[in-house]
Formats: structure tokens, sequence, C-alpha cells
DNA sequence: ACTCTTCAGCAAGTGACTTCCTCAAACCCT
DNA sequence: AGGGTTTGAGGAAGTCACTTGCTGAAGAGT
């Protein structure tokens, strides 16, 4: 009895039952991003998205919780405590930010198409092609930003843990952190995706940059 | 035909109408305010809230929009432009931050009274009753942060318009602002709510103030 | 091979929210 | 005051997101 904790430390584990997983979830969001793009967000039924992916309904709710979720999968969620520690440069979290757009930027190279084309263009497969709907439903913008919430809430104790902040200024700091970035990519969105998020990023945090950078750092 | 042109421009005139509307909408928010501290927001349905406001349920979506709603009346959403121009000053939007919390809680003296005492203890009229729910109950923490975005979208402009920040520093700005609020709102309900709220609004903000602010108003 | 664990599928339900219609009453004007 | 006009409250019916509990098949570990 209780091999689940044994099961539970090998997440990355590659069974056959988890390789089956990770890609019943990724056609069902793409399958879902198919409808959605064929016929708006709110027409499309998480029966048809379950249908279009054949699996059943409830697996869906399974894998994402709610039909917002299908867009707004937050990759950190799922990250480990560890792999946050490692990925926060404390001493210059905004340069941290920077980085990990840049590198996401980088490795997926960036189609952009905001605007539509006529109907039955060329697929994006970009994984930006969620973004236009952060922007352009408000549920899924609202899902969005309880994302952020989320990770706002993860990151806060980090910046407060080396006391050079009060936990208020700590839970401000992380806010501004993550919403700033909301913040730049919907400017980016706006303007319709032509230049890289990064630049964005720099622009609009400039700002905040100088007073959470430790000075000892260049 | 069309007088209702001279209708709208007439919204806070108090016609016996008006009043009512008025009231209702402060008799719904109230009873169901009583029924969420009674059995908990997710165990009360709508139709439970009608019937203890008496009024139709389609009322309290008329006039709420969401069940959340009920709970995160956002008064920047019915706030006029002018109204909101005339509140923030660009200067120093931080210290226009405080001044408003620090006058709003002046005004309805605080009976904060965070963790809930023996049932059927005296009920709190303060306006923070509601406050609880913001960090209790994830779907209100989540209509709260969409109601923070929405007032966010309506101050960057204005940060934009004098042309000191760029549009995407304005917006970033504006995020800082309002989720710092809301950052600093939160440390105050996990600390019990003793403290008055501008306090943490000015500790956790007082790195951003310097920022932007004019430096030729002291 | 044999058992245990996990999880996909199914079924039935709940309740938030929408839409549309009707009718009463407040409003406005003369 | 008494007309027509407009607003909005109430009601009914429906949609669909989401939940819960169960069952059986099949991978996982021994």
């Amino acid at each position: 009895m209780l091999k689940s904790v044994a099961v539970y430390n090998r997440r990355m584990a590659s069974g056959l039952r988890e390789r089956w997983r990770v890609k019943a979830r990724h056609t069902i969001q793409e399958r879902a991003l198919d409808l959605f793009d064929e016929r708006g967000f709110d027409a499309v039924t998480i029966e048809e998205i379950a249908a279009a992916a054949e699996v059943s309904p409830s697996s869906v709710y399974r894998y994402f919780g709610t039909k917002e979720g299908l867009l707004v999968a937050d990759e950190f969620d799922s990250m480990s405590q560890e792999a946050l520690d490692e990925i926060l440069d404390l001493d210059d979290p905004v340069g941290s930010l920077l980085r990990i757009v840049r590198e996401y930027e980088s490795t997926a190279e960036q189609t952009p198409e905001p605007e539509e084309g006529p109907r039955g263009s060329q697929r994006e497969k970009s994984p930006w092609r969620r973004v236009r709907y952060f922007f352009q439903e408000p549920s899924v913008r609202m899902a969005a930003c309880a994302a952020l919430d989320r990770a706002s809430q993860r990151i806060a104790p980090m910046m407060a843990g080396r006391g050079e902040l009060t936990e208020t200024q700590a839970r401000v700091a992380a806010n501004a952190l993550v919403f700033g970035y909301f913040a730049a990519l919907e400017q980016w969105y706006l303007d319709g995706g032509v230049r890289p998020i990064a630049e964005y990023v720099e622009d609009g945090m400039a700002p905040l940059r100088t007073i959470w950078s430790s000075p000892t750092v260049g």
C-alpha cells in the first residue's frame, strides 16, 4: 500500500500512461484553439471540443479545470518551487523576467499574425496564438489575471525572504512585476505583435528596475 | 420621441424610480451579505438572495451582473471620467491613492472584526465587511482582479497623456498602482485589519512613489 | 501472471446566467 | 390632471459550464 508516494515523485517519468496524458492535453488544446478561431470562444461548447479531440467532456475538465483554462495554461502553476527559485534572480527580478521572455521568444520563433487574415488562412502554430484571446475575451482576460495573481502569490514570499523589503513591499513588488508584464504584453498585442515582446517589457518596466535591483549587481 | 437623451443626462436626478433603484440595490447587497456570512458564499443561490431581498432573480442580475458582482461593486466602473480626472493627481498618483484611502477610511469608521466571531455575533456594517470574501473566495478574488484591471485600463491613458511616460510605461504604472493597492489590502487583511489600511499602502508603495512623482511637486 | 492503482468515460444533477416577453407604473408633456 | 411614451421589474424557459460519484479497463509494480 501507499506506493503512490513513489509515483508522485516521478512526475517527469515517461510511462506509457504519462505520455498519453501529455499528448491528450496537447491535442485537446489544439483542437479547442481550432474551434475557437473558427467560430469564436463563446460559440464553442466543451462537448464540441471533447468530441473534436476524441475524449470525454470530463477529461477536458480534469485536464484544464475550466473553459478558460484551455487558453490560460499557466506554466507557473505547474512549476516547482525549486525551478522558480532557480529562474528568478532576486537581485534583479525585472532582469530575470526579461531573460525568461527573451528565451521563450527565441525558442518559439514568432509567427505573430495578430489580426486574423482571411478565413482559412494558414494556421499559426506559435504559442502566441492563445494570447489574442487574453485581450479579446473578457472571461479569458479575467482568468489570465487570476493566474498572474497566483504567480504573484508565489513570488512575493521569495522577495520578502531576503529582508530588504517589508512584507507589504514584497507583495506590491510581486504584483507590479507580474501585472507589469501583462501590461507590456497588452501593449505588444495592441501594436500588432510586430516588435519583440522583450522590448515592451524592457521599456515598460525600466522605471521599476532601478528600485528593485541590488546596487551591488551591475 | 427620443426624450431618452434628456433622461440619460439626468443620471443623478432623484426621481421616484431612481430612488427605489438604489434602495433595492442596497437591500439586495445587504441581504446577500447576511446570507453569505451565515452559510458561506457557495452555499447561497441567487434565487435565495432574491427571495430574501424580495425581488426577482432577474433583478439581481440586472443590478449586479454576476454573483461575485454582489461583493465586488466597483465604484470605479460607475465613476465618470471627470470625477476620475479630478480625484487622480497625475503628479503624485500614489499620493492620490493614499488620500482616497484615508478619506474612505475616515468616512466609514472602521469596524474590522476580521475573523468571524461566534455565530450570530453582531453584524459589522462597515464597508470592509465585503473585503473578507476578496481573500477567502477564489471566484470573488478573481472578480476583484478583473475590476482592478478595468480600473487600470481607465487610468493608463491618463498617465500616458502627459507625455512623461511611454504608453507601455503608463500601462505598467497603472497596473502597479491598482494591483499594488490590492497587495497592500491583502496584507492589511492578513494582519487582522487592526492598523489603518493607509499605513499599508504608504509602506508598500513607498518605493514606487519616488519614480512617478514629479520632482516639481513636494 | 496477479494484484493494485489510476484514470477515462459515463450519468445525473446543480445552478449561474441569458433571452425574450409582458405588463405595470413612473415619467414627460400639454 | 390625463394623455402617450418609456422604462424596467417579473416571469418562464432554456443553455451550458461545472460537479460528483461510479464503473470498468488498462497501465504499473511485484
